[in-house]
DNA sequence: ACTGGATTGAAAGTGATTCTCATTTTCGTG
DNA sequence: CACGAAAATGAGAATCACTTTCAATCCAGT
């Protein structure tokens, strides 16, 4: 069956030391709020919302404002250092990049929790039908949204606690 | 190799009467307002905006408001007979719904371009996949985003003119 | 340390969508 | 057909997530 792996390849201090590499690289200035943000989202391996980054980092620099936790979102964004996602809850959500692999996503509708997947299988598929229609992907999304067996099996819903960070890979 | 089947099959006169018998079933009232932007939209067989649904209806009945036009397309989603699409162009898109088979969508992100298409083997793919992580999936979601052929050759790009309206069964 | 351009925060601005509420319309009943 | 309660409408205000503005502040190269 299905195997589970871990692939968190970067430690945190690694993302952070990529991070000020990447606005050395792009001459660009380093500011106790962007590496305040910038740490709490390394040290975040879930999907994370602005709204909650900007809480979280409200704790360690209370100083910090909401337009420039945006700003350093868009800049990890653009540094390939986070993927911005937007699942149906309205607000954006970003996840740690890892250099390794595209995946994709499975939502329980009831508890939110969030799983990680992986399929070459389907990502051929994905090929093959875009190249018989004339097309060549650039890039794609999978969501696949029901209940996980927890919120089916009537146990109490965990408020979106548990989010995973692993990908699976079937 | 994959074959393109046109799906629609539903005339606009039959979808518009099986909206007149929603509105009877849930005893909400049939307007003028409602019937003509549900015969736009029926009439429509492409992913339209809210804002372009809202333009074609004035020009037929120029008293409509804007968040009648909302309304409405609320209204057709929760009747079964519109699905909300959100691309990314930010504003969301509403189709005409066919009974017989879900589809997803490829997107050239050059000239916005839309091609449904169904598979069944990726269907079965991510019910297996689910299945494995332990959930039930209620719906989905994929959109492969990419070139078409014209955009990729290089012709005039023709302002997202012709977008199809079939669903190819690959 | 100096200094000019980059960065910041607060607040105003956006764009899509929803809500409010006074006015109008529909439709079952008399 | 006329009533009248309940529903629907439209104009504009409100909301929500996000971006921009701009004066004040901060960083980094000299």
């Amino acid at each position: 069956m299905g195997s589970s792996t871990a692939v968190s390849h970067r430690t945190q201090a690694q993302r952070f030391a990529a991070f000020k590499d990447a606005l050395r690289e792009r001459s660009l200035k380093s500011t106790s709020q962007r590496d305040d943000i910038a740490r709490v989202f390394f040290a975040n391996d879930q999907h994370i919302s602005v709204e909650e980054l900007y809480r979280e980092v409200k704790r360690v620099n209370p100083r910090v404002g909401y337009a420039t936790v945006y700003r350093t979102v868009r800049l990890l964004r653009e540094c390939g250092l986070a993927a911005e996602r937007h699942f149906h809850d309205g607000e954006a959500r970003f996840e740690n990049v890892e250099e390794e692999h595209h995946h994709d996503h499975l939502i329980c509708e009831r508890c939110g929790r969030i799983v990680e997947f992986a399929n070459d299988a389907i990502e051929r598929l994905q090929e093959q039908i875009a190249a018989r229609l004339g097309f060549v992907i650039t890039r794609h999304k999978m969501e696949l949204y029901g209940l996980c067996a927890e919120c089916r099996s009537g146990r109490t819903p965990h408020a979106a606690a548990k989010r995973e960070s692993r990908v699976s890979r079937t």
